[in-house]
DNA sequence: ACCGCTGGATTGTTCAACAATCCAGCGATC
DNA sequence: GATCGCTGGATTGTTGAACAATCCAGCGGT
């Protein structure tokens, strides 16, 4: 997702009229990049695991050369760590990392949303509450996830930044892969219901600063949880 | 830079007793992606040129699939744009990316000075100051441009996030990228100096709301400047 | 318990080949 | 004369094999 929209020019009011054609067939190399985030999404490979270049590129019928490029590209993204003439490894998140993380989020989530954003990019975010409101109506925790991470992407998207987009996807790609589903009960999700759907109504209103707060707020609170969970 | 450093377990207060003993050697691939990153850099290659993958491997007397792995790094740091089967060429900023640029750096470095930071990150700040006056001392222009460049990634220091820093690092090889020395003549840096000053004295005195405003505001000036200059 | 060695496994890098794709040029056609 | 279709050459994408460099576990010697 990172090094896949190349087209930092394509400004967001575009007519619908001219429809961009996005019939590429993705390189192999991409293909084996896509298929391994998806593992490490779905918790097949766990955090710290090796990975042997020999036997993905068996796996997957490529060639050896490929698997290292795709490597290269997960690496770049921080969700392989690559350790020179040893091998790379799934990457496992340390006690300074969630710290880290949280950082990373707090400057642009808070910085998107003080800024607001156009009518449409706000409806985004609306949808991504009415998601989580669907999910949990069912008890789907795991759709109740990812509206979450819905939610925030759509709060960066009000910044209009295709940058803080990819930064912010690769920031909830990472903790997709260590606060993985079996780590995360649903009492987690109790609150974020609740929350998202004040954040959203500030938002709405216009009440930039107070959304911001509530944000910040949130993010806060979710460090500290996260931190007592994994243990440091 | 922006695979180079793993060390994310690494906190910052870690006596200078047991020094990390960096003997590593770089990889090929990665002392090929540092060579073109300086070519970069140094403006040897222009925005928009093409570079191709036969030519570029025989100049640096390495194989072909070497260069293919340093370009997927540079790829990934939005330095060289990689088009499916036609080629990697160096990146160009499009009016709407100057902006984009512009709105990751008031997330990051706004964010990062509102939160303050220990002393020694402060000094660090005040230190780039220092390199400036210096610079402008003996009217070294180049010199001054890069001071400049160390007080911004000082005050992203200022978060102690790896992930932060980074992300700047990649964001001022951009800029140095695009915003060439050719392009930036001297007006351009008469109102840093003081500028900076005042920021550093702000943030120095614990006034981090004010060096937040000043930091701000020196920003949006300084993107419109560039959009001026570099039409839209 | 410590040391050095050694062999096997894995990564790093190169090379040569071929398929897939793009592009410029060049006629053929209306 | 502009458009279409083709074709040939150049470049990228991918493979497979080979070899060098490096690491690591195990083993034996002291």
């Amino acid at each position: 997702m990172a090094s896949a929209d190349q087209e930092s020019s394509e400004q967001a009011g575009f007519d619908g009229a001219r429809a961009r054609m996005r019939l590429r067939v993705p390189s192999v190399a991409e293909r084996v990049a896509e298929e391994l985030r998806y593992q490490l999404a779905e918790g097949f490979l766990v955090p710290g695991s090796k990975l042997t270049e020999a036997t993905i590129a068996e796996d997957l019928g490529v060639s050896r050369n490929t698997v290292r490029e795709a490597f290269a590209e997960l690496a770049a993204e921080r969700l392989l760590l690559r350790q020179p003439n040893k091998g790379v490894y799934v990457a496992t998140l340390e006690a300074g990392d969630i710290h880290d993380v949280y950082t990373v989020r707090r400057a642009i989530e808070v910085s998107s949303i003080r800024a607001g954003g156009s009518p449409e990019r706000i409806a985004a975010v609306r949808a991504a509450v009415d998601e989580g409101k669907r999910a949990a109506a069912v008890n789907d925790n795991e759709g109740l996830g990812s509206a979450n991470q819905h939610f925030h992407g759509a709060i960066v998207a009000l910044a209009e930044s295709n940058r803080l987009d990819t930064i912010m996807a690769q920031i909830l790609a990472e903790m997709r892969l260590y606060f993985h589903k079996a780590t995360m009960n649903a009492h987690f999700y109790s609150d974020w219901l609740a929350e998202n759907e004040q954040i959203c109504a500030a938002l709405e209103a216009g009440h930039l600063e107070e959304a911001g707060d509530l944000l910040l707020a949130y993010l806060n609170r979710s460090e500290q949880q996260q931190t007592a969970i994994h243990g440091d």
